[in-house]
DNA sequence: CTAGGGTTAG
């Protein structure tokens, strides 16, 4: 028998149609002008080329759409990219692992996680590592942090073994206070399995794990400085981390020290440095760097272009937006997160969330896709709205893009709930959230706080602090919410328990416990020297203040007359702290003059500021004059609020107050008698009138500004919102509750004096919450010690 | 094709 050793029959199938054309001449000479085109970033003249290629009836090949496809990624333009994988799944090509690994990536960077998980899912056999560790990322990049850890660990069940670049990628997942220890644990495995810190890629990851997951930036800087290779990615990132955590001088000096040594900043450096300049104080050196970014012929960058956004919305002095949208109309381009920069800011600055949702319109109608970050952002302005159609609307459009379970769109949502005064929908947005986290839970907290529902805050402190352990938010939440009701004996609690947790440096949590303080001085003589006493400590454990601690401690002052001290506070604000007074500062000194008396010093003061004061300020004058009586000071005052703002309802003293019974809210005007009830109420507040005199109640007449007779007077002064709401209050509600009452303006201080007394005679607990703040009235005393 | 820097709710 005779063997004959035969090539395999493979070999001898003849050239397929297939493969003879691929050696088609114009084929080949069009397939490398694709690839020219498309490595030098030509992508629409690449994409034209491919369109040629297959107009000559010729199937462009897996290499063309490779090519294509890095391209897209490298250039970040994910429409051609998109474009190319509808011309892909068109085409009788079945594309390989390369490619679908790729159109992973592009998804991820484009933000759409469901389009990449799908093309993961549908992967099957064809998943290899780097679509393991594409699909990691894309969650911790889409704010899907669990998502991304699990993945992970199915991946190692599933016999994968994880390379330096899946380590990383899941440890930036856990750059969380939540999953921070899953991070560590991750970590150990990585040192286990060889790929230690000495890699760059999981040394960077491993400094964000110290730095983002347990704020601990001397941690972060050992690894710094035992990195074997640093360059300028790791340089930026430690800049980058300690602007973030408002180690902005540091940041500063590790800029310089990078310079020094020979690195010249790029576009991320650049961007790192200038998000540090937004801090109070270097604001200078922050328009220096401009200049660099100019000469380095980076001004038109969009990354830098963010950071500019950011830096002057943060750092400019009258509080204006208009460098910040200057930077941001001369951009050249936009993308999602300059959009999201410029939206951020309005929304930040206060009082522009109609501008925020107006820019959202735009960057939609541009088609730019919005990411979570920019949903977040949007849902916070949405809070402050009056017309909460615009936030369900937004809202429907995170759910439509698949952003909605997002956490930090989740968490947004219920904090929009919460803030407009929904409770109820918060809550029931916070049942439905599959992953609850810190953060979820801090914004019920607060909202309970500020709803009053202090009670339930301190039950679900209990839950969290077993669950997910509490955190310096938590502590600042209860603290204000504490103050708002005058509960001083809660704070104290928490003020121990702060002491306990060993978190009475986090300067969130010192602003809230001066504040508490302050707040409750009233009711306490005592307190409001603690709060200038804990104000002074902070300063001499060498812990940053604000402009919040300046509102606290100058309040503080005000409430218990340190007049001399108010002002050294007011003085050593601008010049030890370099931070700018804000009217909120302006008001506080003008109420500190009015309360202890001096009225023409309060008005010499506003007269020598070196602007214009707004409505704020003059409201608390006016808010002065109504408690000395200075009537003519006061109509002054009105009238300089009616300068700024026409339509202002304390001027014009359209007050309106309401409150909720019979699960509906019930509205009241001045001598309103539209209530279906109203017969009552008035019988009522004649009755209560009655009573409240005979145990000492004398009307304050001087308040009615109208000229008209005593008697008059006094008819006037019970027919004000607050006291109609009161008395309907007095006949509708269970008498165990306290009787919630809003205002729009500030209470009346006749009506003031008037329901201390109701709260003794009715023996009812009053709380109402007006245009300035809580009054908690009980036993005929008012937690604000009488002054509003 | 997968990593590292800019936008982030409280």
């Amino acid at each position: 028998m005779i063997t004959l050793s035969l090539p395999s029959p493979a070999k001898f199938i003849p050239p397929s149609s297939k493969s003879r054309r691929i050696r088609n001449p114009d084929f080949e000479a069009l397939k490398d002008t694709l690839i020219r085109q498309a490595n030098g970033g030509n992508l629409k003249q690449a994409i034209s080329t491919l369109d040629q290629i297959s107009q000559m009836g010729f199937n462009p090949d897996l290499t063309s759409y490779t090519v294509l496809l890095k391209s897209c990624i490298r250039t970040r333009n994910f429409q051609i990219g998109q474009l190319l994988h509808s011309k892909l799944n068109d085409s009788p090509i079945q594309p390989d692992t390369i490619v679908l690994n790729s159109l992973i990536s592009l998804y991820s960077k484009m933000g759409s996680w469901e389009t990449a998980e799908k093309i993961f899912e549908s992967m099957g056999e064809k998943r290899d590592l780097v679509s393991w560790s594409a699909m990691i990322s894309c969650y911790a990049h889409c704010g899907m942090e669990l998502e991304s850890v699990f993945t992970f660990y199915d991946m190692v069940e599933f016999g994968e073994y994880p390379n330096q670049f899946c380590f990383s990628a899941v440890i930036q997942a856990c750059c969380s206070a939540e999953l921070g220890w899953v991070g560590l644990a991750i970590f150990g495995f990585a040192i286990k399995t060889g790929y230690f810190e000495s890699d760059v890629c999981v040394g960077c990851a491993l400094i964000d794990l110290f730095a983002k997951g347990f704020s601990d930036l001397r941690s972060a800087k050992k690894v710094f400085d035992r990195m074997p290779e640093r360059n300028l990615v790791t340089w930026t990132l430690m800049i980058t981390r300690f602007s973030q955590l408002g180690a902005s001088k540091d940041a500063v000096r590790l800029f310089l020290e990078m310079v020094s040594e020979g690195f010249v900043p790029d576009r991320f450096t650049f961007s790192g440095v200038l998000s540090a300049c937004a801090e109070p104080g270097l604001s200078a050196l922050g328009r220096q760097l401009h200049g660099g970014v100019i000469k380095s012929r980076l001004s038109a960058d969009v990354c830098v272009g963010c950071s500019l956004v950011d830096m002057y919305a943060k750092s400019t002095m009258d509080g204006s937006m208009d460098d910040s949208r200057k930077v941001f109309d001369r951009m050249a381009d936009h993308n999602v997160m300059s959009w999201t920069a410029i939206i951020t800011g309005y929304v930040q600055r206060g009082h522009y969330d109609m501008e925020a949702i107006k820019l959202y319109c735009r960057m939609i109608d541009g088609l730019v896709k919005p990411n979570h970050f920019t949903f977040s952002s949007l849902l916070k302005a949405c809070g402050n709205l009056s017309n909460p159609a615009i936030g369900e609307q937004i809202y429907n459009h995170a759910v439509k893009l698949g952003l909605a379970s997002v956490n930090c769109v989740a968490n947004s949502l219920i904090s929009m709930y919460a803030k407009s005064g929904r409770m109820e929908e918060a809550r029931k947005a916070f049942e439905l959230l599959f992953e609850k986290n810190l953060a979820s839970y801090n914004i019920i907290v607060d909202g309970c706080s500020k709803s009053l529902d202090s009670a339930e805050a301190f039950e679900l402190f209990s839950h969290i602090d077993s669950e997910v352990g509490v955190d310096a938010f938590t502590f600042a939440s209860l603290l204000s919410g504490a103050a708002s009701v005058g509960a001083v004996g809660k704070g104290e609690q928490i003020h121990s328990r702060v002491l306990k947790a060993g978190i009475q440096s986090s300067q969130s949590v010192c602003n809230a416990l001066i504040s508490m303080y302050s707040r409750c001085g009233f009711a306490k003589h005592g307190f409001a020297h603690r709060a200038v006493e804990l104000f002074n400590q902070m300063l001499e454990d060498g812990i940053k203040p604000n402009e919040v601690t300046y509102i606290a401690v100058l309040s503080a002052c005000s409430h218990v007359g340190l007049v001399d001290e108010g002002w050294k506070y007011f003085d050593s604000m601008s010049i030890d702290h370099g931070i700018t007074p804000r009217m909120e500062h302006y008001a506080c000194m003008v109420d500190l003059l009015g309360r202890s008396g001096s009225l023409e010093k309060a008005v010499q003061f506003i007269k020598s500021l070196p602007l214009n004061v707004d409505a704020l300020v003059w409201r608390t004058l006016l808010g002065a004059c109504q408690v000395h009586g200075n009537l003519q000071l006061g109509k002054y005052a009105s009238e300089m609020i009616l300068e700024q703002e026409p339509n202002d309802p304390a001027a014009h003293e359209a007050g309106c107050s309401w409150m909720e019974a019979e699960n509906s809210v019930h509205k009241f005007y001045v001598g309103d008698t539209k209530h279906p009830k109203a017969k009552e109420i008035y019988e009522k507040l004649n009755k209560v009138a009655l009573k409240i005199k005979e145990i000492g109640y004398v009307p304050n007449t001087d308040l009615v500004l109208h000229e008209v007779e005593d008697e008059q007077k006094e008819q006037y002064l019970f027919q004000h919102s607050e006291k109609i709401a009161l008395a309907f209050g007095l006949i509708s509600t269970s008498k165990q509750k306290p009787i919630r009452i809003f205002k729009n303006l500030r209470v009346c201080g006749d009506c003031h004096n008037a329901m201390k007394f109701i709260s003794v005679a009715e023996g009812r607990e009053i709380i109402i919450r007006d245009s300035n703040r809580f009054h908690h009235i009980k036993d005929g005393l008012c937690s604000c010690n009488d002054y509003w």
